[in-house]
RNA sequence: GGCGGCGUAGCUCAGUUGGUCAGAGCAUCCGGCUCAUAAUCGGAAGGUCAUCGGUUCGAACCCGAUCGCCGCUACCA
């Protein structure tokens, strides 16, 4: 059994949870999900990110202090994250103890390895974004590119960290661990930009308080970037527990496009420096659009996914995300593109064919499922599908997952269609038949347990199985022949009712 | 400007080292079936794999050029 740590990014609490987040989220959750049905030891980690001078201004607008906003917007997370059914093992806040102690412990490291250093920073800083800039990086007016609001020319004495010296090391690093950033194009993306030269970065402010403060240096507090990184350390030990955190490190990181650069140049530097191993691994994803374009409060497309699980379920809402989006693309959310792989994909094809499965066993065989036939040629579309289903899993790839998963549905579907078992008599030959439907069934609901949780334990139960679907570890539970027979099917409600368009 | 990526059926996308690679799902049309959630099954139609040229016995896949689109170039999933 191997140890599996996964890692979200952890979400700034000046937004509240929406689409975004939840697609991260969940892709996080399935591959957990999977790797536990792989049988690997598996801690899932995502949490709030709560530092930071718009923290500290949100705070200020709310007439609250910044530990009491924080504690009023990271629950909403959690809650998110719960009726979203994230099987997170753990949920991490920067303002907790645990985190505080970790990050002095890596500031304290990177320090005394020589790699923060005392500077004078004059530069032109972009209240909203946090960051100095560069003339050339301004637009005219000294306007922020980003924000279109003016900068401020500030002078401020801060600690540097010393990502100059840090680009051999991970060039190096990199080459000797092909294929650490998925996919391959947004690998070149991060080598581009650290061949392309790595300036040093602040790691401190002094401009304000809500923030840790340096361990040797107090007047200064951590530079928000350099917090929240260490999150991914804090939580498992760092600094604490050295065995808790040697069982779980290194993670294996799942993070958005656009913060490539903090995870994949700053973060192995400021680990390298710290005598910390690197990451395993990084699954770049890109955005979930809505409608084409980008979510934003400005263009009020903002979606919540909790009013989409209203709709569609919880399984529906989440067989939408995974399935829909190839993971490392920009994917696009529409409310019809939800509702068709509603309807087809789970209505049509895995409720139906659960419902009249349900159906033939009660008429034909006097509501006992029978065992499938060992030669059934159902077995050899459960192998390929579950060949096909794993390999999408390993490459990060949900989509191409639950289509080799759908595919056995499909034949499942066919099969029936081949033998018509609701025009024969009851006996052996219909046995035959709808014990391999269950047998299908079976596998199907582990395979796409990752995805529809509660629905797979559904099916489960419905299949008259013992335990649970998640319980189940492969490759074993996808072998065919399974299905013991003998077993009390229900037929029950609709699993996913259709929805009118 | 620099670096990188993309352009495959109406739509969304698979095609890992060049030789059943021209595919899947959805949508459309025709037919079958009626156990099932107007579901399902079969079949059809639909692409000169952006364009041009090159390498090769052979290229969607390699090389070059062209056209179009996009990403990154220190905010945030």
């Amino acid at each position: 059994m191997s140890n599996y740590y996964l890692t979200t990014p952890i979400y700034y609490v000046t937004a509240k949870p929406h689409l975004g987040h939840a697609y991260t989220t969940i892709v996080g959750d399935a591959l957990a999900r999977w790797h536990r049905l792989l049988g690997d030891n598996v801690h899932f980690l995502t949490g709030t990110d709560e530092h930071g001078q718009k923290v500290q201004q949100a705070a200020e607008a709310a007439g609250l202090s910044p530990q009491e906003f924080t504690d009023s917007i990271a629950p909403l997370y959690q809650q998110a994250w719960q009726q979203l059914n994230i099987s997170n093992d753990d949920f991490i806040r920067t303002t907790e103890a645990r985190h505080k102690i970790g990050v002095a412990e890596l500031l304290q490291r990177c320090y005394d390895a020589g790699d923060i250093e005392l500077g004078l920073y004059k530069g032109k800083y972009c209240i909203a974004c946090e960051e100095y800039y560069t003339d050339d990086e301004l637009d005219p007016g000294d306007l922020c590119r980003i924000h279109k609001i003016p900068v401020e020319q500030v002078e401020e004495e801060n600690y540097f960290f010393r990502l100059s010296r840090f680009q051999d090391r991970l060039l190096d690093w990199y080459a000797a661990h092909p294929g650490a950033i998925a996919p391959e194009f947004r690998g070149n993306e991060a080598l581009g930009l650290i061949r392309g030269g790595l300036r040093d970065f602040s790691v401190s402010r002094t401009s304000l308080t809500w923030g840790i403060p340096l361990p040797w240096d107090s007047k200064h507090v951590a530079y928000v970037w350099f917090d929240a990184l260490a999150n991914y350390l804090t939580a498992i030990g760092y600094g604490q527990d050295n065995d808790e955190f040697s069982k779980w490190w290194p993670a294996h990181h799942l993070i958005g496009k656009d913060i490539i650069r903090h995870h994949c140049a700053y973060w192995p530097a400021m680990l390298i420096s710290a005598g910390i191993e690197p990451p395993a691994g990084w699954a770049v994803g890109g955005w979930l659009l809505v409608g084409g374009e980008k979510m934003s409060k400005t263009t009020g497309n903002v979606v919540n996914p909790l009013d989409l699980v209203a709709d569609v379920g919880v399984d529906g809402f989440r067989y939408y995300i995974l399935a829909d989006t190839p993971y490392g693309n920009d994917g696009d959310f529409t409310y019809e593109g939800l509702i068709g792989r509603y309807n087809s994909d789970l209505a049509n094809n895995l409720g139906n064919l659960l419902a009249r499965v349900a159906t033939v066993v009660e008429k034909k065989c006097g509501g006992v499922g029978p065992a499938p036939r060992s030669d059934s040629p159902l077995a050899t579309s459960a192998a390929s599908a579950y060949a096909a289903t794993a390999e999408a899993w390993a490459e990060t790839a949900p989509s191409r997952a639950l289509e080799a998963t759908w595919s056995l549905i499909r034949a499942t579907n066919a099969h029936l269609e081949a033998n018509e078992p609701w025009k024969a008599e009851p006996g052996a030959a219909v046995d035959a038949v709808m014990g391999d439907a269950l047998e299908a069934l079976r596998i199907v609901a582990v395979l796409a347990s990752p995805a529809v949780p509660e629905t797979s334990e559904t099916v489960w139960q419905r299949l008259g199985l013992p335990g649970r679907a998640d319980e189940q570890r492969l490759p074993a539970a996808a072998e065919w022949g399974r299905y013991p027979g003998g077993l009390t099917v229900t037929k029950g409600e609709s699993l996913f009712p259709r929805k009118s368009v």
